[in-house]
DNA sequence: TATATATAAGACTAAAATAGTCATACTTAG
DNA sequence: CTAAGTATGACTATTTTAGTCTTATATATA
């Protein structure tokens, strides 16, 4: 099983292929790019603009940017958006909270990993990826020169 | 969504009673302590068997116990057992690994993600579980005992 | 040996989550 | 006014999850 579901690769895909344009790019566009179905684009789309991720200019020439510089787009931010919070079990759900948790031996650990995968997602930002995605190219392009 | 699934948690709190009676225990009364139905709990500890984590011996005054000691029962290894191994996304499955990873500049953060998460998983073990247990009960008695 | 009490193995089902499509309405540049 | 775009949500198929139940096998003991 994925803890990262299907939508939110793509999400991470469209975002990444947005900071690459760096400028307002149209659904379509976006969905080719990052190969991802038009409408699946456009649906994943319309949640990031939701959670603010995103903005958006309708009408004709009209597209999507980020809302934000990369590096404020944390791995958390966007999985958090499309999918909700990753919760290690149900008992550290917001809602809901196990009733016995008080006396569960087992709460005590999970909450520890839960922070510490909290901290992870938190730690990675869109920035990041750009980064390694520039770094990957140019490493490319040396190895052309280089044969 | 929940990382850790219903049976895995299930399996954890089997594994706490068998862990705390220190000495071999029907499923019966496994699920009884645990409050697990029985039958998900004989299937359960099914699944424990196969994995080496607890022994059983079959037939009248047969049961369930430890296969090992709780301090090398971490949650990995139970999560991995039950549930499967955790993975972050579909990239990062040992099997059929995305054709782009190569080139993909989201495989290496979710990399180190996972890398972080396996690691949190794999320093909590069975006996931290028990201790905090017994740290509970006996707490809860000085505070009987306190008033 | 008969029987009661166990585990072993797997078929089966219902419900929920996931992935994805599509239809329709609205907005705006030219 | 129309072409090119976003906005919204209904709808469906598939997969996963959770859980039950049936049947078979093993063994202690009366």
């Amino acid at each position: 099983m994925n803890v990262i579901r299907q939508h939110t690769d793509y999400a991470l895909r469209l975002l990444v292929e947005l900071g690459l344009a760096g400028e307002k790019v149209s659904a379509k566009r976006l969905s080719r790019s990052a190969k991802v179905s038009y409408y699946y684009t456009a649906k994943i789309l319309q949640t990031l603009r939701g959670a603010g991720i995103v903005t958006s200019t309708m009408g004709k020439c009209g597209g999507f940017s980020l809302a934000r510089p990369p590096r404020e787009v944390s791995l958390a931010t966007v999985v958090g958006a499309v999918q909700g919070p990753v919760r290690l079990n149900q008992c550290l759900m917001p809602v809901r909270p196990c009733q016995l948790r008080d006396r569960c031996p087992i709460t005590g650990a999970m909450a520890r990993v839960q922070k510490q995968l909290d901290d992870s997602l938190e730690a990675v930002t869109l920035a990041d990826i750009l980064e390694a995605q520039q770094a990957g190219v140019k490493r490319k392009h040396q190895n052309r020169r280089g044969t």
